[in-house]
DNA sequence: GCAGGACGTAACGGTTGCGTTCCGCCCTTC
DNA sequence: GAAGGGCGGAACGCAACCGTTACGTCCTGC
């Protein structure tokens, strides 16, 4: 019965907003202004800020990101990597992405939303990339995925996200390569 | 003139004000209220809630972190990583931190006065530890003392600040090592 | 054609916050 | 003991939003 196009100018006016002001200052007036919608329509799909939100971000976060499988550790790694920066320095994800991470710090709600999308997809990447790594033998047995995927996101998540840099290529290279020679030698 | 005993129990509003609804949210009156003072008080002193909260948070961030010199790579490592971790997962620290990274992305106010606090001192640290290292001959000539900043600060912020999970003993002492192979052989 | 329902608009009363102003108190300083 | 100034408190007018309601329009399906 709700008319599709409205709820999807709604669902980019919530993305955008969250972009621009972000949660804690989003408002459903802006939301709905930015729309070209009536308060009415927001209210009648969702009863909340809260609500709204999680359902939309959860629906975005939750098209998952084809798990790696190009043959090599080194062309596994280096897809996520481009995928992940090339994720961190899209506009609007690259702002509501911290956003959302600093409110899930003080809303159970949030983060528990977060931590599923998250949490989840990560395990499921990590321990696909270590498991076919481990099974070429390009990886030590016992290879731990929870170190291997922080020594990947963290430092191109603090560079993209904290520091804002630009990574270049060398220095993806550069690495690419600290990375594979710090798991290789990692001890079970 | 100004009471500094007044002028403290702001200080301490605005950061405990910080930590549990964030910048978006932060208003004078909340912090009036927390500090147990009149708003006339918080506009005697500053004119404005970025302009207070700008001020006083620079003014935490300056106290810098000692630089690291124990003497071998693996202490000066140990030594940051306990000092970051501790850090980031200080209640007040671990929660003002991301919300004004996120903030920062749409305040070039609040971003530049983060990079300055941040970059600077993180710059520092780095060029001191890797310096001191290829002194000692404990890492190679050219080691990007950027790189070895982000593979030993993105990890942890990661871990801590953005998955949120507090790393044991064992993960840190194979973080340690890991980091330690990936820039021992991480060519110039 | 007619009913139903989703839509935009506008208004509601209530809350919150802004930045400012004025008051009367109290402490310091001379 | 008088003056000055920082202090809390209260109130100001203004603006934004909340969540709800009533109304009139438009489209769809029967």
């Amino acid at each position: 019965m709700l008319r599709s196009d409205i709820t999807v100018a709604i669902r980019d006016a919530v993305m955008h907003e969250l972009a621009e002001v972000g949660y804690g200052r989003l408002s459903i007036e802006a939301v709905a202004r930015r729309a070209g919608v009536g308060k009415t329509a927001i209210y009648r799909r969702w009863s909340n800020k809260l609500e709204m939100v999680l359902e939309i971000v959860s629906d975005v976060a939750g098209r998952s990101v084809p798990l790696p499988d190009t043959g090599s550790f080194a062309g596994d790694l280096q897809l996520i990597m481009m995928i992940v920066s090339r994720a961190l320095q899209h506009r609007i994800a690259s702002q509501i992405i911290p956003d959302l991470m600093a409110e899930a710090a003080r809303n159970p709600q949030i983060a528990e939303t977060l931590q599923r999308a998250l949490r989840t997809h990560q395990q499921a990447v990590g321990e696909k990339l270590v498991g076919q790594a481990v099974a070429r033998g390009e990886l030590p047995e016992g290879t731990d995925p929870e170190l291997a995927v922080d020594l990947i996101l963290g430092p191109l998540y603090w560079r993209l996200a904290v520091a804002r840099s630009k990574p270049d290529d060398v220095y993806l290279e550069k690495l690419m390569a600290a990375v594979t020679t710090a798991l290789r030698s990692a001890a079970p």
